[in-house]
DNA sequence: CCCTCCGTTTGATCTGAATCAATGTCTTTC
DNA sequence: GAAAGACATTGATTCAGATCAAACGGAGGG
């Protein structure tokens, strides 16, 4: 399978913005405005849930702009979230009836949606879709697996130093650049949600969070903006070998 | 993109057994036989490393018999597995040079090889292949979510519960039948591998084993042979809500 | 048969994060 | 600008699981 890096899934979604500006030169034009005719877009407020596990879906999507969270949730009431989805990132199952976790919007949110019927029939006549859904699903398990590392193994500060890098390097938009030094940007996600995803307490979050910046590794303005002096250094509390999954 | 229940990725393997035997109605004769061509076993026995992550792998394979176990290690010395490959199991990522986790041969393994180089250059010519594998790769996903659930939000006695769980289902085939009632299987994980699977201690593993013996929720005969003489019982044990993966 | 090795079990103690409980600080609303 | 409510911080205490330590049991080898 050939590297489709320049052509992100949105592409077919010609006019949506970020990234969804990029052509593929591959695909045959009746398609592209097939599919531009297939989309329409949906807005959720922060807080807003986008749909319930096990509710129907018949649509797929993309986000456009905002932050949404994938979860799951058990009888007693913990929960565990299971998916960042940032800008570009995909949500729905071809082949799936119904929602397999519940999809909020952490932020404002806006989503470019397709039907799926008519979504999985263009599928099968044209290739070079599914083969970049099924690079983007194979980008995504490897996130899920890196996250297994985080919550099996990690301490609670290695597991806030490795959310703020995921957080900063991926709100900055900074692409294949690989970060270094200063930088600054905005948690999306409250303390709960930061524990959700991690795997704690909304209380231990905050302490580390405090420790962190007791410890001179971030600085903080008001509750949600966040300054890292020196991102090598979180990196290093974070405890990742590698650099956390820039590479293809 | 249709459902392709009945062809499993292993079909394009036409001579390898177990899940190998089913026939692809669709996929045209000439490109099977390449594909045929192209592979290759390969076995390992119980405890050899397959690859190590970073090596350079130029092949995908498939598990035909016995069981992997994928791995990731931080530099002090912390293993957390990320996946478990049982029979018609795909391992490697097109598109990628250099392997990403550690394979490890759980039990003596037997895998069906095919040369990286040729097999992507066949899913570009032969769509269905790329589109059986998005859908397996949807499915570890998944998988890769529900373990991610139970990495950060279950106890320690609910993880060796689910961990039983997966393997009394798939170690003894049952395909869509949902079990229940009486369930003999071996385990095939020494218990620090299950340890290094559930985010534990192998101390801690043997204690909660030894509990649910207690309880009466299992009964061991040796180390490995395990009975549980009441899924549904075991199930209850693992904190799930539902039946753990088996509806698509 | 005894010895060694490896995986396992069990016991004693420690500790990191959870839990329980105030208190603090924005933002919104009237 | 006071009141309410949501979110966040901090402190005191508890507890599940880790760590440290010892003993057990079966398989293979001499």
């Amino acid at each position: 399978m050939p590297m489709l890096d320049t052509v992100s899934f949105a592409a077919e979604c010609g006019a949506c913005p970020i990234r969804h500006r990029a052509v593929c030169a591959r695909c045959e034009e009746d398609e592209l405005s097939r599919l531009e005719d297939m989309k329409y877009y949906r807005s959720y407020q922060a807080g807003q849930t986008v749909i319930w596990s096990g509710d129907r879906m018949d649509f797929v999507a993309s986000v456009v702009s905002g932050v949404a969270t994938l979860s799951q949730t058990m009888e007693d009431g913990r929960r565990q979230m299971v998916g960042l989805l940032l800008p570009s990132d995909f949500v729905g199952r071809p082949g799936r009836a119904s929602a397999a976790y519940d999809v909020t919007a952490a932020t404002d949110l806006v989503m470019c949606c397709f039907r799926k019927k008519p979504f999985e029939e263009m599928m099968i006549t044209t290739p070079h879709i599914g083969q970049r859904l099924l690079e983007m699903t194979l980008d995504e398990l490897d996130s899920a697996r890196e996250w297994m590392l985080l919550l099996g193994r990690k301490t609670a500060r290695e597991k806030i130093a490795s959310l703020l890098a995921i957080i900063a390097r991926r709100d900055a938009s900074l692409g294949l650049t690989r970060p270094s030094g200063r930088i600054v940007f905005d948690l999306p996600l409250t303390r709960e949600e930061m524990a959700d995803y991690l795997g704690l307490t909304l209380e231990t979050v905050s302490r580390q969070i405090s420790a962190l910046r007791k410890d001179g590794i971030i600085s903080l303005e008001g509750k949600r903006h966040v300054t890292v002096p020196d991102f090598d250094a979180l990196l290093e509390e974070a405890g990742d070998d590698s650099d956390g999954g820039m590479l293809s």
